[in-house]
DNA sequence: CAGCATCCAATGAGATACTG
DNA sequence: CAGTATCTCATTGGATGCTG
């Protein structure tokens, strides 16, 4: 049977469901996730030009995506401000701030991994 | 331009050097990582028939893929007896041992999170 | 400025079959 | 038992151009 509708998107399904450490994955997964959640927590709120002068590789596409994804998962605020230049503020709900300890264990470990193996790790 | 050397892969390589949790991310990315470091971290030894058990939907390819880039990352120890029915236990060094706390964060962030987008989340 | 829409490329994951 | 090889498909990410 080639043409199922997706073994891929039912197993993430399962694997959510079963471990919140996927679970959290997913929510913080994408390519520029982790960045767009590091300006957030260094900088109370960020416009979306902003975003891009910190992570000048993003495309307007996945950016505007991600922020999608975040604001979904009720991560982010999206605030707007109907002036006449439209200008968007971007800002960490509690939920989002609830994970900035989390963050910062992954950003220590990674680079704790990463000095040891660099060096001579078991 | 259209033909050039992956600008993701590139992309993903400067998001890894700028940022360790982009990094921490990669290790333990994979569909499949979350389930089979669980499984590492409750059980001291597991063989890859165990895995199997345990995580049915996983193709062969897919858990040796898994395995082995666990196994780059020293996350985690591949030991084979050369006996007669092939054996082959994998257990966590003390790097993967390492990452336990951040995982188990991770799970409990997780839950955490669900609940609070369920109920009435900010 | 903020952001969609369309289209394309690259990666990751799954099925299946075969081996030491 | 514990994989490997090949091949295909799904998903994700990126480029470009357009809009309110």
């Amino acid at each position: 049977m080639r043409k199922h509708n997706s073994t891929n998107a039912l197993n993430e399904q399962a694997i959510l469901d079963q471990c919140g450490m996927a679970y959290t994955l997913s929510l913080i997964g994408g390519r520029w996730k982790p960045s767009i959640l590091w300006a957030l927590i260094r900088n109370d709120k960020v416009r979306y030009s902003h975003f891009k002068k910190v992570i000048p590789e993003i495309s307007d596409r996945i950016l505007a995506l991600h922020l999608r994804e975040l604001e979904a998962d009720k991560l982010i605020r999206r605030v707007v401000y109907a002036e006449v230049p439209p200008r968007v503020e971007y800002e960490l709900t509690d939920l989002g701030r609830s994970m900035e300890v989390m963050l910062e264990q992954m950003t220590t470990w990674g680079a704790f991994h990463k000095e040891a193996v660099k060096g001579s790790a078991t």
